[in-house]
DNA sequence: GTCTATAATACGATAGAC
DNA sequence: GTCTATCGTATTATAGAC
């Protein structure tokens, strides 16, 4: 049993919780989406994510991000006290910098079948980037390093916050206002989008496949919205009636 | 680069596709649940699927599994050939076990609540053998070694198989026949109870709140179920009208 | 802040005794 | 088939020069 125990550094890096330990000159006010202009401190996050996805969480150590920012190894342990320091402090900055990415587009969504269509949008678009393969590593990684649990739930928190938003929106005109529960559906979609971006990984067919029947799914959700006035009451009810049982 | 390509030992293995390599004694007809008495090749697989789950794909090598296993380090190698060898064969050895643990009980599933039910209870009861977690953590590690690739998605497919034949036989009643696939719908569902219970990990409030949201989907599905027939089948034209659009 | 150098440990994999 | 012993490499993390 590996008896070497150790967070952080032996000592003297208990003050900030994970913001910069010592930005004391500047380098604040800089959050631009440039790739090797920035300070050191963003390399390395930058690193962190691109290490991730393209190596996973399993072949991602110190030195291999340290070689994706094109910095030194040892400046990890002096930015961030340690590796997993290093990737919580990634996961909060790759999914603040996503989201905010997307928030207009998402805001403006309005019905279930928008939502699946961004969703798919979004999915292409971000492949190469990886911003939901970044997640599901360190999700998978949060197993052993509990200090990645917090962190990466934050990250998917602010996934989540987004899509429930747009779930309360999209199906307040349907019948199932009132029954469904958007917060919950929200945790759902983000969730099942993490386990089909980690299948893809394995399969690309199965996941387009998988998509596909989703956006029957959604279909059938939004034809619901046509449903004359009976139809939806008696709907309505029965799926109380259902729950209660 | 290891160059080293072999399966099981230098060669002389080509007849057994995945079984021991050498089983020339006996220790055939013996795969039960023990744990401790049985060939060394089985404490390995064993080993490795407990090590996946508890330490994570990050923390899971030769040596880990091995002590899990309660065998030499060495062994790993004579075995499998190499350490993602022991990963494919251990994924397909897990995926089969439960697979076949559950079969019987996914063949009586005759409604979509049923399922939901039946993934509630799997879930609850399986949490402590990682049966899922096990596929997840190796999905994770599939982008980094190919090798895991290919035997993930066979993992998979047990699952998504029994799935299919489940939905299949749950949708057949409801107005979504013909309109739903059932085999791009098992693909979702697959996937999405691995990103579930990856999520439940980090945040298992948040997981069983995701859970309990896809039952009221879930009731919402059964209960088009008992619309009158006039509803039905405008309902199912709806749907196609909007897919086709 | 960044670098080099290095300590201590863990890793995959092999050779060879038994 | 299993074990010990080991090689070469990669890892986390620190110390100290600049």
């Amino acid at each position: 049993m590996s008896e070497g125990r150790r967070e952080g550094a032996s000592e003297g890096m208990t003050e900030g919780t994970n913001a910069a330990p010592k930005p004391a000159t500047r380098t604040a006010a800089n959050a631009s989406t440039a790739e090797n202009s920035c300070g050191t401190r963003e390399k390395l996050l930058r690193g962190a994510l691109t290490t991730l996805v393209e190596q996973g969480i399993a072949k991602t150590s110190a030195r291999s991000v340290a070689a994706a920012a094109g910095v030194n190894q040892a400046l990890v342990f002096y930015h961030f006290g340690s590796v997993d320091g290093l990737l919580a402090a990634a996961c909060r900055y790759g999914a603040e910098q996503r989201v905010a990415r997307y928030r207009d587009e998402l805001r403006s969504i309005t019905t279930l079948a928008g939502l699946l269509e961004f969703g798919r949008r979004m999915h292409a678009r971000e492949r190469e980037e990886g911003t939901v393969a970044v997640l599901a590593q360190l999700l998978a990684g949060a197993q052993s390093q509990p200090r990645l649990g917090p962190a990466t739930a934050a990250g998917l928190d602010l996934w989540i916050t987004e899509i429930e938003q747009v779930l309360t929106r999209v199906l307040d005109v349907t019948p199932l206002a009132g029954v469904a529960d958007p917060a919950g559906l929200a945790r759902a979609v983000a969730a099942s989008f993490v386990g089909l971006e980690l299948y893809e990984g394995a399969d690309p067919a199965g996941a387009a496949h998988a998509l596909d029947a989703l956006e029957q799914l959604a279909a059938l959700l939004t034809a619901l919205d046509t449903l004359g006035p009976v139809a939806r009451r008696a709907l309505r009810m029965q799926v109380q009636r259902t729950l209660r049982r």
